[in-house]
Formats: C-alpha cells, structure tokens, sequence
DNA sequence: GTTTTTGCAAACCATTTGCAGGGTC
DNA sequence: GACCCTGCAAATGGTTTGCAAAAAC
C-alpha cells in the first residue's frame, strides 16, 4: 500500500482537501496485510476508537480508488474487496487463503488482448485479470501443519 | 444462451426437477441480447406477468451458474451481472455500450497464468479474464449517428 | 468566509432465508 | 406419497444519501 506521503501526494494532485479522516483510513489500508472489505476498515476504526463513520469510509475508499491507491477487486464468491496497490496498470494474484495479493504484469497479455478483439470485432477499452491460489506462506503452514 | 434443449439435459443430468419456473427464468434469459442483472429478470418477469418470485429467480439463477449455462461477470462498476455462455472454460468480452458479451480463450493465458505463479510464488487454482469494450454493432450505430 | 467534508441516521438496493402450500417424480 | 420447489414476506447485509455541524483552505 502506498505510504502516508503518496496518498497525501495524490491528494493534493486531485485538488482534495486533506483531512484527518482521509489519512486515517489511509493509514488503516496500510496496516492491511491482505484484500479488504468496507466493512473490515469500519471495524477497524471502531476497534481504534477512532470516530470515523460508516459513510465516510465508504467515501474515502471511493476517492482512494480514483486516486489509484487502492483497487477494487472481485472476489469468486461476489464479494467487493480492496486491496493497496501501486496506480499504475497491473494485475492480482490474491490468496484465497489469507487474503494477501501481489500485483503481476505479462506483456504477452497485450497480444492476448488484440487478439480477442480482432476475433470478436470488439473494440477493447479496458481489461481485467485476476488469480486466485494459496501464497506460498499458506502453502508452507498447510504443509507443517498437515507433516508430523 | 443455451436453449430449452440444453437447459432441460443440463437439469436432468444434475439431477433436478423440471420445473415451470426454471423453465420460464431459462426462456427469460434466452430472450436477452447482453448481460443482466437479478432485478434485470424480475423485472422481466413481472412485464411478463408470469407468477415468478424473486427468491425463485436468484434461486434459478444460481442453479444455472452451478450447470454452467450462465456465468456471472463482474461489470467495472462493481455491478453483478450474468452472461448466458458455453459451459466450457473460456473469457468473455462485454460491450459497455449494449451489454453483449462474446466468449474467447487464448492459450496463451495458461502460459501467463504459469509465469505469473513462478514470479509471484502463488499456487494459482483459478482465474478470470474480462475485457470491455464496445462491440461492431455498437460502433456503427454510434458512427452513424454522429456522421451525416 | 467560503467551500468541502464529516458523522449520523435513515433510505436504498441486492440477496437470502423461513415457512406453509403446491408441483414433480 | 415423499421430497423438492415455489411464492411470499420478512430479515439481512452492503452501500448511498440528506443534512446540519465542523474542518480545511
């Protein structure tokens, strides 16, 4: 997750105001190790005592989003998670395990992308890919846990 | 979307019971172009005054999700929708525009799927590829319209 | 001082569930 | 006839909105 400087960086790049309640949901995505959802970042406020509404993580999350600091991802179950990452264009690969997610890109994905257009006759504006596996922490912890 | 045919043999070899109201969400479905929604189908229903529930519908729909004659999509809006589709792994492409979708598979994507899993050191189980974009029909409409 | 942002609560929308009656095998 | 499926309505969970007070510029 981008740190306390980027996000206030960005911020003032999108002509938003810098407020407490921004940094602090800021700060609580970065202390996420994995995807997260709306609702964990509320328990989280309240579990910091700190006074931040319901509405207001949903708005800040909206702006993080735009700003490109976090991305929204969709989980297989349907559910909306949210995960830090760098803005530039990539993709995920989250653990169904713990959460976690690690951004990837493959240039080869671009010819994939032509190709399906020039097959379809589609005119490609955007794309998405995800993964979904066990990282390799999950994996190792499954293993010593099963062993002995 | 599949047909009576295929939803019906999809039914039976799942072992579930041939029902009005299966049958009605599946020509419900057959008679859409692009992708829809739940409240997409429960509209449907109640435009067509058949005496459908929207419990049924949802139920319906998930049954049809698990036979794999629809799939559901994730829109960039965040926005659930389901596509009627081949029941074979493959990627959709959707228009933006008219919410038609077309399926493709590249074989590339296992070999990106493979890389990304050695880089990242996940053990990838599954994932999704989505492209949007605006279909043919949908570009020479707008062309048309915007020339003369 | 002006404009944006916040917290709260209520509103909203999508989806699920309990249950009694009805349909399918 | 047994069991599955349906409709209804109510419960649920996630997300948005209206608004007056508070904060940022």
């Amino acid at each position: 997750m981008a740190e306390r400087g980027a996000v206030v960086a960005a911020l003032d790049r999108g002509g938003r105001r810098l407020t407490e309640s921004r940094l602090a949901v800021a700060a609580l995505i970065a202390t996420r190790q994995g995807h997260f959802t709306a609702a964990d970042l509320v328990e989280d406020a309240r579990a910091s005592r700190l006074q931040i509404g319901r509405a207001t993580i949903f708005r800040s999350l909206e702006m993080l989003l735009e700003l490109g600091v976090v991305e929204r991802i969709d989980l297989p179950s349907g559910e909306h998670a949210y995960v830090g990452c760098q803005p530039s264009h990539h993709h995920h690969v989250v653990c169904s395990s713990c959460g976690r997610s690690a951004d990837f890109d493959d240039v080869r994905i671009a010819a994939v992308v032509a190709d399906a257009a020039r097959r379809t006759g589609f005119q490609i504006e955007s794309h998405r890919l995800e993964l979904f596996g066990t990282c390799a922490a999950c994996r190792a912890s499954a293993k010593s846990r099963a062993g002995t």
